[in-house]
DNA sequence: TTTTTGTTATTTGTATGATAAATACTATAT
DNA sequence: ATATAGTATTTATCATACAAATAACAAAAA
């Protein structure tokens, strides 16, 4: 019950639906959705704790300035991805994916337990078998991209397993609109060459090319304006 | 109160005080804190969505291991610096750090407008006049590192703010220890030149240089073994 | 008029008690 | 030994009351 009303009032808050100070009191949201006030209250709490809300006796509740949302709180990425959609946002994830996975693969050639190794060339056979038609292809690359990170050892690149799995889901469906693209097997193969080999330089740099690409890819779709993004949507 | 008692048992669970199973009843911990069911349970809710906590009925609330804790969440992290210290975890920060700050200052390099241009600029007078003495040192730094974050434009970098501030608090002043080791203004110098030059290559290799040298005195210590570490956590 | 001060009403914060729902544990029957 | 039903424990939710904070307003003073 507190999860769907944090569902619904975080998707709300991220519409837009409150601009400024018309955010609901307890009471109001409590009727409105028919919860008590303590699971209305536990529902506030949380959004709080993500930067999206603040709370005030008598000034009520307000929504805070998107700046302070924290986005790397898994909920709150995906609230914003899949109700406002924009390539800014994407091309801005992509950006940080390219700060971060290159020094996770590189750490992975250094760290990577042969379990660790076996579950990235999984990732990768799944990918191949999606390519044949057989399995599906957006969850081999996620797959793939999560086992490097695992692979690292380092837990604040583990930690990011869900954050980087929520985005791609919606990030891959909009990149493989742009044109038709599908993740390429031979560039990620490289990847894994390189953590087998325990290159961390040459892991870094395959995976620096895999995310360029992907880099570009949604330049692309930034430049052709909103209109295509809202297509996709769906 | 909900705040006190959020900080007392994140700080409780991060000690190991609660190993396993023997996590207290919403009853016993209203009852030790002496705080209202409401009270306890909103600051059970929040260590719940910060990964540390799983509440059942019947099972009561558990602790959960310490690979689901949200390391990202500046709090977790203070408190695992604080209550937890050690050269690893440490390590495995500036580890991360290592890939967010190069790229941060490579996006910086192309994006930074006069404001934030200056900002940093003033950061790095701020550690300048405290190597005269005049001045935090600590805070001097801090700022520097946080201008680039902000100056990047992408809100997923500028959020790492608190999280980088939050945690150079302690590791600089590890780092200090270890060799008396203070941070070097030229090598700072030489990343914002290169940021106010736009050359993103070389802002990012700068960077890079720094926290090599930083990642350097960490490994140092931590080889050094966790007495100096016990010493430290004052 | 402007500023200060005090009052009031609104909203969140905290406390308490009661009931519902989930489920680990136990006893019983097969 | 296994399956089943019952029981007890703990969280989840609801309802209500009161406390604390404070924004808005009014009155008084400068």
């Amino acid at each position: 019950m507190t999860e769907q009303l944090l569902e619904s009032l975080g998707q709300a808050v991220v519409a837009g639906e409150f601009d400024g100070r018309s955010f609901p009191t307890e009471a109001d949201i409590s009727q409105h959705y028919g919860t008590s006030r303590s699971v209305t209250r536990e529902a506030v709490k949380m959004l709080t704790a993500k930067g999206m809300l603040a709370a005030r006796p008598r000034s009520g509740i307000t929504t805070q300035p998107q700046e302070q949302w924290s986005l790397l709180d898994p909920d709150v990425l995906r609230w914003m991805l899949e109700r406002k959609f924009s390539y800014e946002l994407l091309r801005h994830f992509t950006e940080m994916r390219l700060g971060l996975e290159p020094a996770a693969a590189a750490l992975a050639a250094k760290n990577a337990s042969p379990e660790a190794l076996r579950t990235i060339e999984l990732g990768l056979e799944r990918m191949a078998a999606a390519e044949r038609g057989d399995g599906d292809h957006l969850a081999a690359d996620i797959s793939f991209h999560v086992a490097i990170l695992k692979a690292t050892g380092n837990p604040f690149y583990m930690q990011l397993d869900e954050l980087i799995a929520t985005a791609l889901k919606i990030s891959i469906r909009m990149t493989n609109r742009i044109k038709g693209h599908t993740a390429s097997i031979p560039a990620h193969r490289h990847v894994f060459d390189a953590i087998r080999a325990g290159d961390s330089a040459r892991a870094g740099a395959a995976m620096n090319s895999i995310l360029t690409e992907v880099m570009a890819l949604v330049a692309a779709g930034d430049k052709n304006g909103t209109r295509r993004a809202k297509r996709a949507r769906v």
